[in-house]
DNA sequence: ATGTCAATAAATATCGATATTTTTGAAAGA
DNA sequence: TCTTTCAAAAATATCGATATTTATTGACAT
């Protein structure tokens, strides 16, 4: 159908297309929490049909990203102080489980993983945001990428993405410029890479609560 | 249109319909796991169009009973040993967690909702399986929905329903015969009543893994 | 003013048909 | 005999149109 594809990547299907352009809206926030997503608007937006979108819809709702109210449509989850907070603590909990396993189980090849993400998340600070958003994701994803449960990885990297849309949504900016972001990661690297369980999970934690306190200030409700 | 409702029950929509009943097909096995999911053959299966199947699937994919593999449609999760054991050892982490922090803020009508799930649990034993089953998975998530943390709820009530999965899958007979399960669920609810967080979480763990070491032994692979 | 109700408008859900992609299977070449 | 290739068959993905349901509006009665 449309051979040129406006986004600049060659997607597969129509769906997967919708559903990460979608994804992408509501975690930068271009689509507001809350908001309802019609169809007939959406359609337009991406130039499908309706079916694509309808599918990606569902698919973001596995994500917690949009809700599914039957026979009424659906609308970008909303987004709360409280839920963030459940989402810090959630995130706290799993990960620290994630990062101890895969440290008990340590090998070379996660060490010179987190080694390489660490490092191109370093030399991305200069790229841009969302080179650099993508990076940081995968230093973090890879740090938990060692625990032997697929299932935990996943719910880690599905709260990871959940926060990612607060952090877009308290404060663009000033987020990883007012503090040394850089020494805390090498921080946890470090410890990670010489198998120091306490002092990596610590660190970790540190490092979400910190950025915890960020955005809670700069939300209201 | 089809004004009869063969399953008995009064659907809103033919995709909540047809979730439903895919649900409850896989779980119960008789959509085996790994199986290939057409949607004509479903389409038949369910008379609805392919729209309501395909978003249904979709849906499923949330719950993680459904894998979706992008241009060559869906599938039943596959299982296996070390699937199971994840989901047990996850389920474990999750629920001792809710458990814990739903006694710590323990109120009246959470202890009375505990001790009615109960009730109509013990009721249910002479009505069938699957109402037992239904009764079972009430009292279940009752001890962990006052965690205060609505996410964490959901990731439980996830990994129960998988559960379920395995223990069709495994012996669909002798899991609950075989042991003193009414004790045991005694055990916990009288725990949970008392405030009793550490007797309470034991409990819990120990009902699980008890019954872990049954459906272990009922699996191949 | 305020609340109810019916008519209209808007949006969702679903269907049937078609385009696209993957899978299958058999013939040709190594 | 084993690949490789290519066409036919099967299945998925997508579209456009229609049926159903929900939301809106304004007249009318209280």
């Amino acid at each position: 159908m449309n051979m040129i594809d406006d986004t600049g990547s060659k997607e597969t299907s129509a769906t997967r297309g919708a559903y990460l352009t979608l994804r992408d809206m509501i975690l930068t926030g271009k689509l507001p929490a809350g908001e309802k997503l019609k169809i007939e608007q959406l359609r337009g937006l991406l130039n499908t049909g309706a079916s694509p979108v309808r599918e990606a819809l569902s698919l973001l709702t596995s994500d917690m990203l949009v809700e599914r109210i039957d026979q009424r449509g659906f609308r970008a989850a909303p987004a709360n102080k409280a839920n963030f907070e459940e989402i810090l603590a959630l995130r706290c909990t799993l990960e620290y489980l994630a990062l101890r396993q895969s440290i008990a189980s340590a090998n070379t090849a996660w060490e010179e993983r987190l080694v390489l993400t660490h490092h191109r998340m370093k030399k991305s600070t200069t790229l841009g945001t969302a080179l650099f958003e993508e990076a940081h994701k995968m230093f973090h994803l890879a740090l938990l990428a060692n625990s032997g449960s697929p299932m935990l990885e996943r719910f880690c990297a599905q709260l990871y993405d959940l926060n990612i849309h607060y952090r877009y949504l308290a404060a663009s900016s000033s987020t990883y410029q007012s503090r040394d972001i850089l020494s805390e990661h090498e921080d946890i690297l470090e410890a990670a890479v010489q198998h120091d369980a306490d002092r990596a999970s610590a660190s970790l934690l540190n490092h979400y609560r910190r950025t915890g306190e960020f955005l809670s200030r700069g939300m209201d409700a």
